[in-house]
RNA sequence: GCGCCCAUAGCUCAGCUGGAUAGAGCGUUGGACUACGAAUCCAAAGGUCGCAAGUUCGAGUCUUGCUGGGCGCACCA
């Protein structure tokens, strides 16, 4: 609904630039926002002040001058008037919003979605996460923020593509793969030192033990290389089917598993490090290959190849996001865990020597995740394999919950995942809260249609709903467009948990305010529109969650 | 030492790209079911937006400097 004002405020303050009632500009930002104080109308903007301030003039002079214009138009305006030092409140009239209400019912699954993106294309790449062990609770967030964020790109018609990056190649591999023969080796009772920066957590001892039945004690009598090389691939491949299973059971999707070792066996390592050579972007010094990210913002130089000869993880990275660009991503978002910060000026400058402009390239930092339970916090750490996974999060608080909890924070603020909380079927629960009112909507509907009437547009007066809680409930209802649209263009997922929980509060006061069905055949008729309308937001943006929308509970 | 993020009600957090009188939930106090699901709702109390300057018609929001907390500063990934 914002869009249309804005839209409409737009040409009016065109058309007077064009009659030179109103001076040239060249550029200016309109903001048209919903104002907190409901005297003031629907809408209101400040584009008289930003005009006038530029313009050197009065602010009143020129809000004066549109406000006669808006009011010549008046397909839309119930009230325009102007406030304050230069405000524009303006009011629409109810058969406005009469009609976003019945273009809620028209569009059904589809409302909220725009154009926005302009078909544009956009890759978001999230999770990532090594195969060396099953996704753990950080992940989750990672999982949940990208795939919420996906969906949200998609809504506001953007072309997006999710991808995840397997680093299936280089030390970490290696170290997985000593980590798993040394088990293998331990059950077979010969006892060696563990690997230094092996991994220690129970799984591996598991896929050992698979290994077994496979193999028998074969692997005991093979090259050592070789049979680190076996243990390497079977756990990888091992592993990465429990992420696949972890990722599908918390609904997150993904349009392509993208191998880091395809990046050498395609050359386009080789060719990235040509291509910054043939630039005079990298030099060789004290027996290593840098790459002059200086020149590009970042505070000193990287190393891409090292002295042993052996590349960095730095470079295999460039080759992977020159390829990104290279498939014609307008927009590509990586999500991170927020200790990777100090990598984003490199990579800028990577992408910035590979001549694109570094604002195509967003990260987006996801801050810590810590875990309460019984009200105290939960020790977690990676290296010694104590961690609570993904799977284990989502057996006991449910997948819904779980989704729901990691995106009800900025990304960019530290996470308190309180367990109990999250297991507490009640009203301190935003999940339950919110599918209790889709739950509640489903069962008015199904009364609804025990005495013989169902939601429909048909012979139904939706003017009746022109004041009230019932407006009051449109109004909200409409909004989501525009929600849906700046949560894509600010990367912003968290707008969409925030925009349910008000949509959900609405509602639960106009429950317990209005009736539904009463005994006003035509005012049931409408608000059962209305309701409908309700359940079907709710409905869409829990699906933009990726969370379900239950009809009983 | 340098850099990034955070600081808003007792607690956990929003704040729509700089707008008008800063909002929710929990907790506290008091209220609402013999009609559509009380997993709900209504009301009250609760604030020097960490501190100090600056930018301008206007700052929780932008700039700078402090204070406090988190995280980084590899020829690891």
């Amino acid at each position: 609904m914002k869009d249309k004002v804005e839209i409409s405020l737009r040409s009016t303050v065109d058309e007077l630039t064009q009659t030179g009632d109103l001076p040239e500009l060249s550029d200016y930002s309109t903001s048209v926002s919903i104002p907190t104080n409901k005297d003031f109308g629907d809408f209101s903007t400040n584009v008289a002040m930003i005009v006038a301030s530029k313009a050197k003039k009065s602010p009143k002079e020129i809000a004066g001058r549109i406000i006669r214009s808006l009011e010549r138009r008046n397909d839309m305006f119930e009230k325009v008037e102007m406030a304050g030092p230069g405000f524009i409140n303006m009011t629409l009239k109810p058969a406005v919003w009469a009609r976003a209400l019945s273009e809620i019912t028209d569009l059904g699954k589809d409302f909220g979605r725009t154009a926005h993106g302009a078909g544009r294309k956009v890759q978001v790449e999230f999770v990532s996460a090594n195969p060396t062990g099953p996704l753990h609770i950080g992940h989750g967030r990672g999982a949940a923020v990208g795939d919420t964020l996906v969906r949200i790109l998609d809504a506001a018609g953007f072309d997006v593509q999710a991808e995840y990056y397997i680093n299936d190649i280089g030390n970490q591999m290696n170290n997985l793969g000593l980590s798993v023969l040394h088990r293998y080796k331990e059950i077979h009772g010969r006892e060696e030192p563990f690997p230094e920066s092996g991994y220690k957590g129970d799984y591996i001892r598991d896929i050992a033990h698979e290994l077994m039945t496979i193999h028998q004690d074969g692997l005991l009598s093979r090259d050592h290389d070789e049979a680190v090389k076996i243990c390497q691939e079977y756990a990888a491949g091992s592993i990465m089917q429990g992420i696949r299973e972890d990722l599908r059971l918390f609904n997150v999707r993904f349009d392509r598993f993208f191998n880091e070792s395809s990046l050498y066996h395609d050359h386009k390592v080789a060719e990235s490090l040509d291509y910054l050579r043939l630039k005079v972007l990298s030099y060789e010094d004290d027996g290593a290959l840098w790459f002059r990210t200086s020149a590009f913002g970042d505070e000193k130089d990287r190393v891409l190849r090292k002295q042993d000869g052996s590349l960095t993880y730095f470079a295999p990275d460039i080759a992977y996001h020159k390829d990104k660009l290279d498939r014609g991503f307008e927009k590509i978002i990586d999500i991170w865990g927020a200790d990777h910060h100090g990598y984003v000026p490199r990579m800028k400058a990577a992408i910035a020597a590979m001549g694109a402009d570094k604002d195509c390239f967003h990260a987006l930092l996801i801050q810590l995740v810590s875990l309460v339970r019984d009200g105290r916090p939960v020790q977690m750490s990676t290296r010694a394999g104590e961690f609570v996974t993904l799977r284990e999060i989502i057996d006991e608080v449910g997948k819904d919950v779980a989704r729901y909890f990691f995106m009800m924070r900025r990304c960019d603020a530290q996470l308190v995942f309180d367990l109990d909380l999250a297991k507490k079927k009640s009203d301190e629960n935003p999940v339950y809260y919110i599918q209790y009112a889709h739950a509640r909507i489903c069962s008015i509907i199904r009364n609804a249609a025990d005495q013989g009437i169902s939601p429909s547009l048909n012979g139904t007066d939706l003017q009746l709903l022109a004041s009230g809680d019932d407006l009051a409930l449109i109004k909200i209802l409409a909004s989501c467009p525009d929600i849906v649209a700046a949560a894509a263009t600010e990367l912003e997922p968290h707008r969409i948990a925030f925009y349910l929980l008000d949509v959900a509060t609405a509602f639960h006061r106009f429950y317990n305010r209005n009736r539904v069905i009463s005994d006003d055949p035509a005012l049931t008729r409408a608000r059962l529109v209305l309701v409908d309308a309700v359940r079907q937001v709710i409905a869409n943006t829990l699906a933009l969650m990726g969370i379900d929308a239950p009809e009983s509970m």
